[in-house]
DNA sequence: CATAAATTGTAATAAATAATTAAATTTAGG
DNA sequence: CCTAAATTTAATTATTTATTACAATTTATG
């Protein structure tokens, strides 16, 4: 196993991977090959061994890789074997939307708690998450071991609520305002920025050379 | 002005250079050299420079950038000039949470219209956007001039979703799915997909490096 | 047991993107 | 009118990412 550092973009795809296993082992397909593989879910089968192979060698040459096995190693290469623990910062439209997406049981991530600085939401419960102060936020994400936390509040809010998580030690954070957020220190920020790609969408019509009728 | 692809690195850029500057805007700053720009935002100064580079000459050599008109240069590079009318599909928590999305407002979006495939659900309103049924959607499309369509759907539904989309004549789509979806023609795919997100948290939380205690 | 077919793993190459540097140009201001 | 400041532009280098090509390995088969 090669010990450089792995860009994003790899681990990025092996979500994909094992996504497409998932499904190739709900349908009880045993084996499949790399270019199997990249045909059917639109992939670069070279990419795929390539990705792989920083971790290991999973394949078995002639054959292809052991569907139930292969995502066994991808599981446990991208942590997703322990149950992580989740903490969403807002009690909005958005943090409770969150609160129930299905996404996170899929990937085995469970909403703890919610936190807000709403002293009217403090108390309230979504389905079956609590909605804490935000004051209590150290507190709290001790007593239930919080591995994630994810930012859903109005951006100006964003960076200050940042350093609260951060001093309590959390590692990992989602922020969904759109701002980008400084962070220091060991700490792993994935911002999804909303604005970004609804521009990225908007810009895309703008051009004049698409055959969009809008000229 | 060049006429060659502009990356969408580029234009992802110009929505954060954009935001830098209505920042600035609102704190009256009237010029703004590269330089300062960057330092300000943590950009770099010659990326800043060279991504406008393709789109003109917008800066005053001596003074830098006048932020009122780059401000507006940069709406209407990217299209905001002009309201943008969105659908989203699926009115379940996500659809509805994304309907009162402050980010669509601050970027000129309107959502118009949500669509879903519940006989319950639809008449129903969510503020003012009322839910229509999915199978009107091409004849709603075309009456509210529909320019954007967000799938918010399981992903079991979502490449059926784009194909409905894609029959009714939508050019843009942006894609909460968790599942990659095939487009054929010109169409603008951007898909959002918080698995792959969360799961890249997962990956980091599982290095042996980092020092989140977990080893 | 030898050989053909299949498929991996990886080295080499190509392509895309980003960062750096340097020179030419323009403007503001004394 | 001269100087300093800052942009524009081009050229270069470095870095990252993706693709191609092929040797190595395994399995299956007669």
């Amino acid at each position: 196993m090669k010990v450089e550092k792995i860009s994003e973009l790899t681990t990025n795809r092996l979500s994909v991977y094992l996504r497409c296993l998932n499904e190739l082992a709900a349908e009880g397909v045993k084996t499949i090959s790399s270019d199997k593989l990249a045909k059917r879910f639109h992939l670069n089968s070279a990419q795929i061994r390539k990705d792989l192979a920083y971790f290991g060698e999973f394949g078995v040459r002639g054959v292809g890789y052991y569907v139930k096995d292969l995502r066994q190693d991808l599981t446990k290469i991208l942590g997703l074997e322990k149950e992580q623990c989740v903490a969403i910062i807002g009690a909005g439209r958005l943090g409770t939307a969150l609160t129930d997406y299905y996404g996170f049981k899929q990937s085995n991530f469970r909403v703890a708690a919610l936190f807000d600085a709403d002293k009217e939401k403090i108390g309230q419960k979504v389905g079956d998450v609590e909605i804490f102060d935000i004051k209590d936020f150290a507190e709290i994400a001790k007593r239930d071991k919080i591995d994630v936390a994810v930012i859903a509040v109005p951006a100006q809010f964003a960076q200050n609520v940042l350093e609260q998580i951060t001093k309590a030690g959390i590692k990992a954070v989602m922020n969904f305002a759109p701002t980008p957020l400084h962070v220091e220190g060991d700490i792993k920020l994935k911002t999804v920025d909303l604005t970004i790609s609804l521009e990225s969408l908007s810009y895309f019509l703008a051009q004049p050379t698409n055959s969009n009728g809008k000229k």
